[in-house]
RNA sequence: GGCGCGUUCGUCUAGGGGUUUAGGACGCCGGCCUCUCACGCCGGUAACACGGGUUCGAAUCCCGUACGCGCUACCA
C-alpha cells in the first residue's frame, strides 16, 4: 500500500481563514490517521496579490493551531521547492508540452476583447465562455504572432463534446458536460501559471494521493482531469469539503464577524478549542462525544463521515467550547494564558500572587481570554460607584445599613483579614443581628464591588485585604448613609 | 442566465426502509446548588423544505418543485 500524501495549499493572503484552517485540519487529520504525509504548499502565482510576510504569518498561525506538516517551504522535503513562484519553469514547460500535444493552444486575445465579449454574452443571456477564436488559428498564424512577440496566454483545449465524470469521496459520482466548460487559461501572459495548471503539476510531482479541498473547486475538476489525462498521470482521489457559512448562510466572510484565525487567537480562544470546534463543522464520529483532543480527532477522523452540506460557524457554541477548555486548564497554564489579557486591559499584574488569585476567582465566568478584563474589573477599582439599580435598592434596606455598620466596627478591631477571619466575622454579625443569607452578604458584596454579582465574597475579601475593604465600606457608609466620622 | 452541489430542531449534528413518541450538543426557558453571578447538576422547548411516486411500511429509495450556496477571471 502506498503512503498517503496530502497537501494544504493556501494562497498567502496575509492571514489564515477559518475555512482554510478547517481544510488544513482535515488534511492533517487524514494524513496522521493513515500515518501519511502532509505537505504545505504555497500557491502564490498571482503576483498582484502578493502580501509581504504572509507566508511567515501563515506558518506561525499553523504552528499555533497544532497542525504540523512534514514537507513545506520552511522545512523542505524531497519534492520542493514548496512555493509555486519558485517552480515557474516547471509549469511553463508543461504548458508548452500541452500545446505540442494539441491539448492546449496559444491565445493572443487581449483582456479588453475578452471583457467586451463577456459583457455581450451576458447581455444576450448566454453563458460567458471563451469564443475559441485563437483555438482555430492556423499553426502559421500562431508562429507568426509568436515571432512578433504579441502577448499571449496558453489555454486548455477542452473537448467540445462528451462528458466527464469522477468519483468524489464525499459526494459520489459527479458529472459535467464538456461542451459547457470553458477553455481555461493555464499560463498567464506574465508567464505565471493559473491555479488549474500549477495545482495539477504540483500534485503530480509531489505525489499527492488525495486532494482534500473546499467545495468551490468542484466545478473545475473536469479541467484538471484533462491535464492529468494529457500527461497520462494518475489522478489523485478527490474530496470536496462543504463550505463554512455566515449565520445568514452565505459563504463565511469578513463583515459578518471574524474570519482570521489570528482574530480568534487575539481574543483569547485556545487553539485546542478552535480546532475541536472547527473539526465538528462538517464532521462527527457518529458518537455523542463533543470534546476531542487532537489525538482523539486523529484516531476517529474519516473522510467518509464528512457532511455534504455547508455548516454555519456558530460563535455561541465556540464560546461555550472555549470556556470548557479554559476551565480544564491546569492552574499554571491558566495563569500564564490569562495574565496577558489582564495586562492588555490596562491592569497592574506585577504582583504575581495577587494576579493569580484574581484569575482563580473569575476564570469560571469567562468564555475567552479577553472576557477577563470585564470580569476582573472589580479588583482594580480605587473607589466604588454603585450604579446598578438593584444594588442601590438593596442598600436602601434597613438590614443593609445595619450589616455594614456592624461590619465596619468589627473591621476596625482587626489587624488582618483573611478568608477564615472574614467568615468568622460574618458569622458573628449573623448571630448578633439575626440577619442572614442574602440580607447579610449582599450589602458587603455591593459595598466592595458596586454590583450584585461576581466571584465568591471570601475570594474578593482575600484579594482586597483589610485596608481596602475598610476603605470601601467606609466610603459606602459615608456616601450612601451620610454617616460622617464613622 | 448556465452548470454543479446541497436541504433533519434557531445553530452543529445522529439516524441510511420497520428498533423513532426522530437521539445528542450549543442557545433559550425552568429547577437544584448558592450571598450573587458564573461553574456544575437536573428538566423542558424545538426539526425530517414541499409535492408526487416505489413499498405492507419512507426522515431514510426515486422523480419533480422550491429554496440556499458554489463556480461561471490572464484570483485562488
Amino acid at each position: 500500500m502506498t503512503t498517503v500524501r496530502v497537501r494544504f495549499a493556501p494562497s498567502p493572503t496575509g492571514y489564515l481563514h477559518v475555512g482554510g484552517l478547517r481544510t488544513a485540519l482535515y488534511n492533517f487529520l487524514f494524513a496522521r490517521h493513515h500515518q501519511g504525509v502532509l505537505v504545505l504548499r504555497i500557491e502564490d502565482t498571482d503576483r498582484s496579490r502578493y502580501v509581504p510576510g504572509a507566508v511567515e504569518n501563515l506558518i506561525k498561525t499553523l504552528k499555533w493551531t497544532g497542525i504540523t506538516y512534514d514537507e513545506g517551504p520552511d522545512i523542505g522535503g524531497p519534492f520542493g521547492p514548496y512555493v509555486q513562484s519558485q517552480r515557474i519553469e516547471l509549469y511553463r514547460e508543461h504548458a508548452r508540452k500541452l500545446v505540442e500535444m494539441g491539448r492546449a493552444y496559444y491565445c493572443f486575445c487581449t483582456p479588453e476583447r475578452l471583457e467586451k465579449m463577456r459583457q455581450e454574452q451576458i447581455a444576450r443571456k448566454q453563458p460567458p465562455k471563451y469564443d475559441g477564436t485563437c483555438r482555430r488559428l492556423s499553426p502559421e498564424d500562431v508562429a507568426q504572432k509568436l515571432k512578433e512577440g504579441i502577448p499571449h496566454v496558453i489555454r486548455l483545449k477542452m473537448p467540445l463534446e462528451g462528458e466527464t465524470s469522477f468519483e468524489d469521496i464525499i459526494r459520489g459520482t459527479v458529472t459535467f458536460q464538456n461542451a459547457l466548460i470553458d477553455d481555461q487559461v493555464l499560463l498567464k501572459s506574465d508567464g505565471y501559471p493559473t491555479y488549474h495548471l500549477a495545482n495539477v503539476v504540483d500534485d503530480h510531482y509531489m505525489k499527492i494521493t488525495h486532494v482534500i479541498r473546499g467545495e468551490e473547486w468542484l466545478p473545475s475538476v473536469p479541467k484538471h482531469l484533462q491535464i492529468y489525462d494529457a500527461f497520462g498521470w494518475e489522478v489523485p482521489k478527490m474530496a470536496h469539503l462543504p463550505l463554512l457559512l455566515n449565520p445568514d448562510r452565505s459563504k463565511l466572510s469578513k463583515r459578518q464577524g471574524d474570519v482570521a484565525v489570528e482574530d480568534y487567537m487575539a481574543k483569547g480562544y485556545l487553539p485546542e478549542a478552535l480546532v475541536n470546534f472547527v473539526a465538528l463543522l462538517g464532521w462527527n464520529p457518529g458518537t455523542e462525544q463533543e470534546i476531542f483532543s487532537m489525538d482523539e480527532l486523529i484516531a476517529q477522523f474519516s473522510l467518509e463521515r464528512v457532511n455534504k452540506a455547508g455548516a454555519v460557524f456558530d460563535i455561541q457554541k465556540l464560546n461555550w467550547m472555549n470556556g470548557v477548555y479554559i476551565r480544564k486548564l491546569p492552574e499554571d497554564r491558566l495563569v500564564e494564558f490569562l495574565t496577558p489579557f489582564l495586562e492588555r486591559g490596562g491592569y497592574d499584574v506585577s504582583d504575581k500572587a495577587r494576579t493569580r488569585k484574581i484569575i482563580l476567582a473569575v476564570y469560571k465566568s469567562i468564555d475567552k481570554g479577553e472576557d477577563i478584563v470585564e470580569a476582573a474589573r472589580i479588583f482594580f477599582q480605587e473607589t466604588v460607584e454603585i450604579e446598578e439599580p438593584e444594588a442601590r435598592e438593596f442598600l436602601q434596606k434597613e438590614t443593609s445599613h445595619t450589616v455594614l455598620k456592624v461590619f465596619y466596627e468589627k473591621l476596625n478591631q482587626l489587624d488582618k483579614l483573611d478568608v477564615d477571619t472574614f467568615k468568622q466575622v460574618m458569622k458573628e454579625i449573623q448571630n448578633e443581628t439575626g440577619i442572614k443569607k442574602q440580607d447579610l452578604w449582599m450589602p458587603v458584596r455591593i459595598a466592595l464591588t458596586g454590583v450584585t454579582h461576581g466571584p465568591e465574597l471570601p475570594f474578593v475579601i482575600d484579594i482586597f485585604g483589610l485596608e481596602k475593604v475598610k476603605s470601601f465600606v467606609r466610603q459606602v457608609l459615608e456616601k450612601v448613609y451620610q454617616e460622617s466620622g464613622v
